[in-house]
DNA sequence: CGGCTTTGACCAGCGC
DNA sequence: GCGCTGGTCAAAGCCG
């Protein structure tokens, strides 16, 4: 045996416990990858589930123009007879636009900053959620009857999904698109991309706390923080009319699909290669 | 002191 | 009718 070769073989214990780090590393990075994947892909399913629900609903309003309003009449009529508790009831957008916002995974406050100011009036342990549910009211306007819900995502902890419900009855405040002077104390607020999605759009929004999460996550956290008002409109822009190309979902869709049977080809070869899986 | 959050209590709707 | 659950109220306490 040569010199070079008995070096080669007294080093061979160090190089592969290198090489084994380095497998063990990237496992670790298809594994998160995978996680987000699972986020995004029960996002879309819930996407998908309420835009065939919204079909199914103009199929049955325009049933409904065919018999006549008859119906709707009645229900008018039994609204007229319930002589229940008066609670403040604004007229609300038929729909709630929900908004996915990722914070920092050791950041457990429920504070999202969109540009409007909140005021926390109840949180609720709900059934089917570990984490609670926050509720605040608009405290922009004194009568503004915007609401917004905002719970934590079952599957990531560091996602947080804002469900808006009624529409502001006053200005949109662009300035306050930065972390408002008049956030709650002490508070660290999610990093927020605003959206102009029109409410006929929803089920259409995207997650932008989700796109490009594994392949930029820290390039899109300083990014986000250093944003100034410009970038966010220019970026809001820039979504709007991502949002209303309805091509775009779809090679999202895809776009997911395909990562998905990609890690699969890969997750084949190293059982094919005999390497170690945990 | 005013504005905010927290939190237990209360209420309405819904399913059984 | 009853129990469960989600949404709201309101008193108490905290903080700048």
């Amino acid at each position: 045996m040569t010199r070079e070769g008995f070096i080669q073989l007294f080093n061979l214990p160090t190089i592969m416990d290198e090489k084994v780090e380095t497998l063990r590393a990237e496992l670790q990075q298809v594994k998160q990858e995978n996680n987000t994947i699972k986020v995004m892909l029960e996002v879309l399913s819930s996407k998908c589930t309420k835009l065939e629900s919204h079909l199914q609903e103009i199929l049955n309003n325009k049933k409904a123009e065919v018999k006549g309003i008859r119906s709707n009449q009645i229900g008018s009529v039994l609204n007229l007879d319930t002589n229940k508790r008066a609670r403040l009831e604004f007229p609300t957008a038929k729909k709630p636009l929900q908004i996915f916002v990722r914070t920092h995974p050791k950041d457990d406050s429920l504070i999202i900053n969109d540009g409007y100011q909140w005021r926390k009036y109840g949180q609720k342990v709900t059934k089917d959620h570990a984490s609670p549910r926050a509720y605040f009211r608009c405290s922009m306007a004194p009568i503004c009857p915007a609401k917004k819900k905002v719970q934590r995502c079952i599957h990531d902890k560091s996602i947080l999904v804002a469900t808006y419900d009624g529409e502001h009855s006053h200005d949109v405040p662009h300035e306050s698109l930065k972390p408002s002077s008049s956030t709650p104390k002490g508070s660290s607020e999610a990093n927020y991309f605003p959206t102009s999605i029109p409410r006929d759009k929803e089920g259409m929004n995207i997650d932008f706390a989700l796109s490009g999460w594994e392949t930029n996550r820290r390039t899109s956290e300083d990014a986000m923080q250093n944003h100034d008002n410009r970038s966010n409109i220019k970026a809001e822009e820039y979504v709007s009319s991502l949002i209303k190309d309805p091509d775009f979902t779809m090679a999202l869709a895809e776009a997911v699909a395909r990562t998905i049977t990609d890690q699969k080809k890969q997750k084949d070869l190293n059982l094919n290669l005999d390497l170690p899986e945990e």
